[in-house]
DNA sequence: ATCATACGAATGGGTCACCCATTTAAACAG
DNA sequence: CTGTTTAAATGGGTGACCCATTCGTATGAT
């Protein structure tokens, strides 16, 4: 039942140690840690070693790594990142379908409009409202790309789940709309028709939160979501079952 | 707009590629990747680049590396343990707390159990009975242990997601479960009552999913839920706010 | 023949001595 | 004072090498 005798990989005691460090607090976002060179004087190990323990450390979103002189390993702010990244992952090995993300959508957007509702500050109804401009912009500027359209319908969502200050919330959400953007290659709305619709259910849904009328604002943003799984749905003629193109996980 | 020159890092050019042909289904669990001295030939590089490659698939949970003659590199099957370690990460940085946890508990649970009342099939309600029979007798065996009775707790649970049918319920079931299981070091329940009435929860829930009443499911998973997250706030009179235990990641 | 032991090959783990590209600051020329 | 060059420190990368583990196989005693 005792672990065997030095059963831990070199790589491993470096990334305990110094992760423990960085829980600890004993090393704080924005520190530094020693050169490469300089932790194997420290630790009496080979640089590819500490290498090995960067690379994981860095994997796990702990550390930035960045190069030239007075470069080196800097603790990064904890954020969200490398979760979703994760979840997306899985959700590609599992073959997760459309249908799968959109019933987890309705399940989930209803209680995050209504929590926002709730919790909205004026700033966060002054940030929704902007957000609202610049999806107008794309949907009657010049340059009117229907990708861009989305990512602002993307950006509300995301913004609503950070209103609820949970950041759960905010990890799950920003999960389910980078896999289903991995569907908008197939199925681009090419429709104004169906855009000029979804703009006015987001208008609707930040008026709701605004007015701080959580039940509404949950029922707006349900019935959003379902009417953008049917067009979904009806966009998806193609032969076989969607699924989400097979780029990796991007910019990680 | 174009990528420099190069700019990518060998080693995660290697990793993009084994990860695309793992999600692409090319290299499917069990599968054996080449020995490392291989992989050198392969890709023209060298042996440590491959093995930073290596370790950060290892930590992303696609990959098991094993030692000895004809060990080597094997695809894991699709887990959710990276993503679980991942969220505990975030909770030992005090980003997440178990308040956010058990607010995002109470907003999916009781869909899970509404869905699950109506896509139950009889083999389904045998699964979750047989986990009930299991569940009492770690409440009245001989070897009464809290921690097994929570165990049973979890898995009814998961059960119920996996009666949706929607993988992405089960993964983000499992994750918070895994996750929250994190807490019980510090927060087990030492009084029979409380167990006591999680049980009877428990029971009701089956029931009302074995006669298809789904909104008497939802209702009584929300209660249970909300019940469960106030006994453990009770529970923690500690000087600090409730945080996991600092063990590193398990078994990772 | 059978079983136990010893050996050797292949593997991952680890180390060392290098070299290169990038980046910054100091030194220098105008 | 300004712009350019240069040197140093850093992370990225490579190849040769050794070690511990593991397993198949050969060897040998029974």
């Amino acid at each position: 039942m005792f672990r065997k005798t030095q059963h831990n990989r070199v790589f491993q005691d470096l990334v305990d140690q110094i992760q423990a460090a960085i829980l600890d607090g004993r090393l704080k976002p924005g520190d530094k840690l020693p050169s490469q060179r300089d932790l194997v004087d420290m630790f009496q190990t080979s640089r590819a070693s500490i290498r090995e323990a960067l690379r994981v450390l860095e994997q796990k979103g702990l550390i930035e790594v960045k190069l030239g002189v007075s470069g080196g390993a800097v603790i990064k702010t904890a954020g969200t990142e490398s979760i979703t990244a994760d979840l997306t992952l899985l959700m590609q090995q599992q073959q997760v379908s459309f249908d799968h993300l959109a019933e987890f959508r309705e399940s989930i957007e209803g209680d995050v409009a209504a929590m926002a509702a709730l919790k909205a500050a004026p700033s966060d109804i002054a940030r929704l409202e902007d957000i609202l401009v610049q999806a107008e912009a794309c949907l009657n500027g010049d340059d009117h790309t229907p990708y861009d359209f989305i990512r602002m319908d993307i950006r509300l969502h995301i913004a609503l789940a950070e209103i609820t200050g949970n950041p759960v919330f905010v990890a799950v959400m920003k999960m389910i709309h980078e896999t289903v953007l991995g569907f908008y290659d197939r199925f681009t709305f090419r429709r104004r028709a169906v855009l000029e619709e979804n703009y006015r259910d987001l208008g609707a849904i930040v008026a709701a939160v605004k007015a701080g009328r959580s039940e509404e604002a949950k029922k707006l943003a349900l019935s959003h979501v379902g009417r953008f799984n049917r067009h979904m749905k009806n966009a998806s003629h193609g032969p076989e079952a969607p699924s989400p193109s097979n780029r990796a996980t991007p910019k990680n």
